[in-house]
Formats: C-alpha cells, structure tokens, sequence
RNA sequence: GACUCAGUAGCUCAGCUGGUAGAGCACAUCCCUUUUAAGGAUGGGGUCCUGAGUUCGAACCUCAGCUGAGUCACCA
C-alpha cells in the first residue's frame, strides 16, 4: 500500500512503529507474558488492608484511555475481563539518567489501541481509583490503526461505535470498543452449555453427522450446493441433520444430540442468516408428549441458569418460563382466534375461510398449507408466553408420524414464544412404508411448483426398513433462543459474523501497465490516490485538467515532486 | 424482489433557501507529579459513497448505481 493512501493517524503509528525498531525495542515479541492478574479480579478483591497480597502484580491488556502529565500519567488498560487504570512516573520506569523509555516511548511512540503488559503494585489513589502502579512496562503488540474512541461517565456512553454496518464488518472492533458487546456471546456461550450439560446428565450422546450431503434432506429448503472434485459429484451443505440422527437411532443409541451448522440459500434479514445453529435431539421409546415435559423441563433449567429466576424481560413484555407450558392443538387454536372450527374441512372450504380471513391463497397449496396459513397469519402472533401448538397437519410434516386419534394429522408440537417458533418436534415416523409414501407425496408436490418440497432419501427409508424404534426428536433454533434471552431483535447481533455482502473493491492496475504508458513511478502512486486505479480510466480525459490535478497535488501534499510537462501528460491519455 | 430512510475527518455528528466544509473526541507540538467522558495552549487532517445531469455555482436539487438499516414479500 502506498504512504498516501494512509491517513495521517495510520502514518504517524507507522512511523513511531519505525522508531521503536531503530530503539531496539520489537513491537511483536514472541515470548509468553507471564499474566498474573486480571483487571476485573483486582477491582473486585482489592483492598488497603490486603496490599501486600496485591504488591506484585502482572497484567495485561490493550490501552484504550491516556491522560499524560509532565512526568507522570494514567491510562486505562482493558484485558479479557475489563477495564483498570494504571498510573505511570517518569522515574519509576526509568530510575537510570536516561529517560528516553517514559518520554519518548511511553508518551510519544505507544498509543491507544496497543496492547501492553504492566508489572506493578496495586493502590488506590486520591479521587479513590482501584489503580496499579507500574514499576515496568512492556509492549506486547503495536497497534497502527487507530481506534474509534468510546467514553463513558455514569453509565452515560459519549461517540458510541454504532454503525450496524461496521459493527458486523469489523466485530473485532465492536468488541474491543463497546464494553457490552460481549456479554450477548458469553450469554450465547452459557445456554449452550446450559443445554449440553442438561442433555449429557441424562445420559444422551452427543455426535457430528455430516454437513456435506449427497441429498439435502430432513427440511425443505433450497439449499447451497458445492462439487467435489475427486469423486466429481455434486454435494450440499446440509439444511438440516435429522435424517443423520435417526439413522444414528436405528444404529441402537439411545439418545443422541448434536449442536449443528444449518445453512439455507434463502432470504436474510432479522431473522435469517444463510447459516444458523440448530440444536437437534432424539430420544427412543418417546413420544411427542414425553418430549414436551423434556423441552419445558429443559427451558425453564436453562432460563434459571442465565438469568436466575424463570422470567425474561423481552421487548419490554414478561416472558415466564416455569414449567409447565400452556399446550394447545393447532385446530382448537385457530378456533380460540378466528371461531372457525375447521377440523374435517375440505380444500375448498379451507379457501373460502381464507377468503373469508383475508389470506391469499394459490393453486400450489393442500389442505395443510391452507390451516397452516390460517395459523401463521391469525394465531402465531398472539401466543407471547411459552406454548405448544400440537397436532399439525399431515402434509406439512412429511417425516412426522401420524396423529394415534386422527389419520389427517400428525403427532407434532412447535413452541412459540413471543409469536416466534422455538422449537418444533415429533414422534417421528418409523413406518417405513408410510414413509416412502411422504416421499413420494412430497415428489408429487415438488412437480406441482412447490420448490420446497423434499427430496426422497432412499438409504434414509432403507435404515427404517430395519426397524426403527418408537422415536420422538426435537429441534431449537439455537440464534432465535439467544435472541430471545438476550432480548436482541437482530439474528445479527446474535452471531458474531453475520453475512455481509462482500464489499466491492475496485481493482487496480499493476505498476508495470503504467509504466508502459511512460508514467513515472512516483507519479503513479499520485494517480492512483486521486482515483485513477487503473489506466483505461485516463482514456478521454482532458489532459489540462489531468495535469492540473498533478501539480496540486504535488504541492498540496508537499511531494516536492518535479511537475511533468503538459505534453507528457497529454501523451499518457493518447497512447493508453 | 418492492418500498422508505441513511452514507460529510480515524469515531460520533452539525451543515439554514444551492454561494469559501464545521464541532467534540482522536492525532501532532509545547507546558504540567494523582488525573478520570476532556488539565491548559496551539495546530494539522476532507474523493462531502460513486457517476451523470441541472446551474454562473452542488455536500445540498434530479437521475442512475454501490453499501447499510427498517418494513413488506419469501422462509413449516
């Protein structure tokens, strides 16, 4: 990259990183930094009674605060576990004559952003300040970028780091500069593991099945698609694992359970990232009923883990996961919301109701799509605590076993939280005939237009026809669980590195086609700074206005360049 | 995919009716031994997202594009 290109913050970091060199002192150490502290441990134990215990300490961190005085000054370093100040004088750091180490290093070469350790005794000073009182300073890692600068009084944050677009591009920085950012993925970090213990304690496995797949099976969804050379077929990355874990079922464990990467080619916005995590887990000889004690059971554990009580604040509204949760089947739900039983209607009955309601409707959609509209479009929304809607209809869950009471639905539960789905589970279906059927029913509906419909897994309906025991599974979408116990309204501020589109760079053009043109070499730096990237952009400029802009910014920027003649320039634009 | 809003210094933001581009922090220089959102003084820093148009003149108006956010559509 060219000098010029550089802000002139980035050049003065570069060049004190140049005189740091020319002092002997290596700006990227390789040794380990014998850290014995950490900052938020000293500001919670420390005390004046306890100062010997804290006589001798060494930490380390990134400066992010200097308030520099003659021959003594504070700065705020903040490691892994937060901020502490430390007090700096002259004559500590340099006891010999030559202070050059303080003056020059510590107050003119160092800088915020830069990551230093600090040996030293811990004290409290006047205004009453946890601070530590640096005997010797080492620099861990120069920074030549600077930072966005975050203050804080009060609890009152001053130049907040707050542009989506950079938070997400750039998390590193959000998480360095914001002082909350982490907390939402140590929160992410403590359900997961809140689940993982929970699900290891009763007994169940947790596994990897694969995330490439010949057949993107076990949702319907459009998937990713990739190639793989050596055997020079077409593979996916995975919409879902269930088809996996079943197998795993039939292979005779008992419980299995795996945190996995799903990815869909699909829509994103607040909700939807191409890839998200969903927990799955299926347990034999259960059914759906069994599972809904299971998941309430679970909820309410890892809610009292976060938080310490079963009620969450969200959006402002009180969300209380105690145990039990209010259950209630799909058809009666629609009845408590439209007073439209429509249980046992026919397809045309269910369009006049959507009619009725208000709800488009097309050729494309069976029964199940119709009351699943129904459902979507008056229902969902209103269910804000936690309940289970159950008995969903057939043509919607293809890998669901039938109702026991009710052949046109299924054994089936989501749980809704908020208006959002949670969770969703079945008795899965082992039958292996019926499953061939959804399959083939599933083909049927693909064919009609309905690209969402499910591929036939053929080695899938082959391990059932082994003989699968009675099974229920359950799947929780891990980024909306997160982001309803951290009361996020974003998927993104969920994920540490949401998809971005990839921001466009404009590509230049190498030195050597400029050169051709006669160009010289320090002119082409220049050219490139004033936008001209590659040689083709010259083509029809008036060569006047080009040299003009040459010799201004020759002298704008103090080059001391010698200005080309006219007629060179002239030349640049005609024979490129 | 549709609509609405936004893009100005490293960061957060002003910028009136179209008339020489501003502030705070950060940065640089100098002075200061306990400061704390920011000790004092002085100074440097801009492709006003990109391109075209209107105009004597565009950060500002018009059109197109890029990027982001929001709403909707899509997504069991």
């Amino acid at each position: 990259m060219s000098h010029l290109e550089l802000s002139e913050q980035e050049q003065v970091r570069r060049e004190s990183l140049k005189e740091l060199i020319d002092l002997g002192i290596n700006p990227y150490p390789a040794e380990e930094y014998p850290v014995t502290h950490y900052a938020n441990d000293i500001l919670a134990n420390f005390n004046e009674e306890k100062s010997e215990e804290f006589a001798e300490v060494c930490l380390a961190g990134r400066i992010m605060t200097r308030r520099i005085m003659g021959s003594a000054s504070f700065a705020q370093i903040k490691d892994s576990t937060g901020r502490i100040q430390i007090y700096l004088r002259r004559d500590d750091l340099c006891p010999e004559d030559d202070k050059t180490f303080y003056n020059k290093v510590f107050k003119r070469l160092l800088d915020i952003g830069d990551i230093i350790g600090v040996k030293g005794d811990v004290f409290k000073t006047k205004t009453g300040e946890i601070s530590v009182h640096v005997s010797s300073l080492t620099l861990l890692s120069k920074s030549i970028r600077p930072l966005p600068i975050v203050k804080e009084k009060d609890g009152k944050i001053y130049d907040a780091f707050t542009d989506p677009e950079q938070r997400y591009r750039q998390r590193y920085v959000d998480l360095i500069v914001n002082d909350n950012a982490k907390e939402t993925f140590v929160k992410r970090s403590r359900i997961i593991n809140a689940m993982r213990s929970f699900f290891n304690e009763k007994g169940y496995l947790e596994v990897e099945t694969p995330i490439l797949q010949p057949i993107p099976g076990g949702a319907a969804a459009r998937p990713f698609i990739t190639h793989h050379n050596t055997l020079d077929i077409p593979l996916y990355l995975r919409i879902a694992n269930e088809l996996y874990l079943k197998r795993l079922i039939v292979g005779g464990f008992d419980g299995v359970y795996e945190f996995a990467k799903d990815f869909r080619n699909e829509g994103m916005d607040r909700t939807h990232n191409p890839e998200f995590t969903v927990m799955e887990i299926y347990v034999a000889y259960k059914d759906y009923k069994w599972m809904m004690s299971f998941t309430e059971e679970m909820m309410e554990r890892v809610v009292l883990e976060l938080h310490g009580k079963t009620k969450v604040e969200v959006d402002g509204k009180e969300i209380d996961f105690k145990a039990p949760f209010k259950r209630i089947s799909m058809i009666d739900a629609i009845k408590e919301h439209t007073g439209i039983d429509v249980s046992g209607m026919k397809r045309e009955e269910l369009i006049d109701v959507c009619n009725t309601l208000g709800i488009e409707t097309d050729e494309s959609m069976g029964k199940g799509k119709l009351i699943d509209e129904i459902f979507g479009e008056k229902c969902e929304h209103h269910y804000i605590q936690p309940t289970f809607i159950t008995d969903y209809p057939v043509e919607m869950s293809p890998l669901c076993k039938k109702h026991r009471d009710n052949p046109e639905l299924t054994e089936r539960f989501e749980l809704m939280v908020n208006g959002q789905e949670i969770a969703n589970a079945y008795t899965e279906l082992n039958d292996p005939i019926d499953q061939h059927q959804r399959f083939v029913e599933q083909m049927r509906l693909s064919e009609k237009g309905d690209d969402e419909a499910m591929f036939i897994d053929d080695d899938f309906v082959r391990s059932l026809e082994y003989g699968m025991p009675p099974t229920s599974g359950m799947g929780i979408g891990i980024d909306r669980f997160v982001m309803l116990m951290t009361n996020q309204n974003s998927i993104q501020e969920v994920l540490f590195f949401p998809q971005m589109r990839p921001i466009k760079k404009r590509e230049a053009d190498s030195d050597e086609k400029f050169l051709k043109l006669g160009i010289a070499q320090e002119w082409i730096t220049v050219l490139r700074d004033l936008g001209y990237k590659k040689i083709d952009e010259l083509s029809g400029l008036n060569h006047n206005k080009l040299h003009q802009q040459l010799c201004g910014y020759n002298k704008k920027n103090r080059l001391n360049l010698v200005n080309p003649p006219k007629e060179e320039v002239a030349k640049w634009i005609s024979e490129q």
